[in-house]
DNA sequence: AAAAAGACTACTAAATCCATATACTTTGTA
DNA sequence: TACAAAGTATATGGATTTAGTAGTCTTTTT
């Protein structure tokens, strides 16, 4: 499962994705759009800054935006910036390794060959899938429920 | 992140599957042989057990054995029984379905959109593998390293 | 009867997650 | 220049979950 944090970073992209090039958002603003706790997201925000995502302006009239465009940016990324692992085990993940304390031998474990797998199914999706691709989906979805 | 417990339930399930067909092993023999904690392990057999994977023999030459052949035993299922959902989100799991509280409208969520997508490819995975085939690749996992 | 093995219940220590609180810094503007 | 708007940073606390342990009871075999 991922946190809570991992949805709303992308969430939270999702909306700066729809207001790109236009003047910063206010956390505020993105907070109360999504039904975000304010303070929650105002450290997911800082996390995506520090990785590199967004800019932000302090002050009146600042906020934060993102650095590029939505397509540039995939779900890999914001998974791996707000901590959550692709990998369903540690030993199998990629940016997050860790050995698994009770494997005998890691490299003859079939558990770990078949998640392997799982991960290499997930990741495709997710290096593949941009903010500006779920804005999309999300016009498409819209316009299905207008039939 | 699978749990220990999902972790440790499919190690036995192998180890079992193994010995399929012959006299049961005592929860201790798995336990030893995986480095797994006994006591632990108990509660994660009894629980594949209850779920009508496993059988059990109490009193001395007792033990564990499955139920069925290991080719008709799937990840799916042992993930189900040990409380791993499959899907990444709440909102997307088809047997652990919560709604997300934050989302006002779930049928145009494009990030749920993109999750169902991940959930797909996972559930392929893991309803078409078997403790059978676990099996299988540890013994061409084996067979790789001798070369 | 005794020993072997699983069944069941309860408990606890540690970790993680989510959220909030508080104090500080920067920037725009009146 | 002072003040307010907004982000920065750190700390803390509560709730929940996870992993593991302990102890006792029941069944079966010898």
């Amino acid at each position: 499962m991922l946190s809570k944090k991992t949805r709303y970073a992308m969430k939270a992209l999702v909306v700066l994705g729809k207001h790109f090039g236009q003047a910063p958002l206010q956390i505020s603003r993105i907070a109360s759009e999504e039904n975000i706790p304010k303070k929650f997201l105002e450290q997911i925000l800082l996390d995506l800054r520090n990785a590199g995502l967004l800019f932000s302006k302090k002050g009146a009239g600042g906020g934060y935006g993102l650095v590029k465009d939505p397509s540039e940016i995939f779900l890999v990324q914001v998974l791996r910036i707000t901590g959550g692992p692709v990998a369903l085990l540690p030993c199998v993940s990629l940016n997050f390794y860790q050995k698994c304390e009770e494997c005998i031998n890691e490299g003859t474990c079939g558990v770990r060959d078949v998640f392997v797998d799982v991960r290499n199914a997930t990741l495709k999706v997710l290096s593949e899938t941009s903010i500006a691709d779920i804005i999309t989906r999300e016009e498409i979805l819209i316009e299905k429920l207008r039939l």
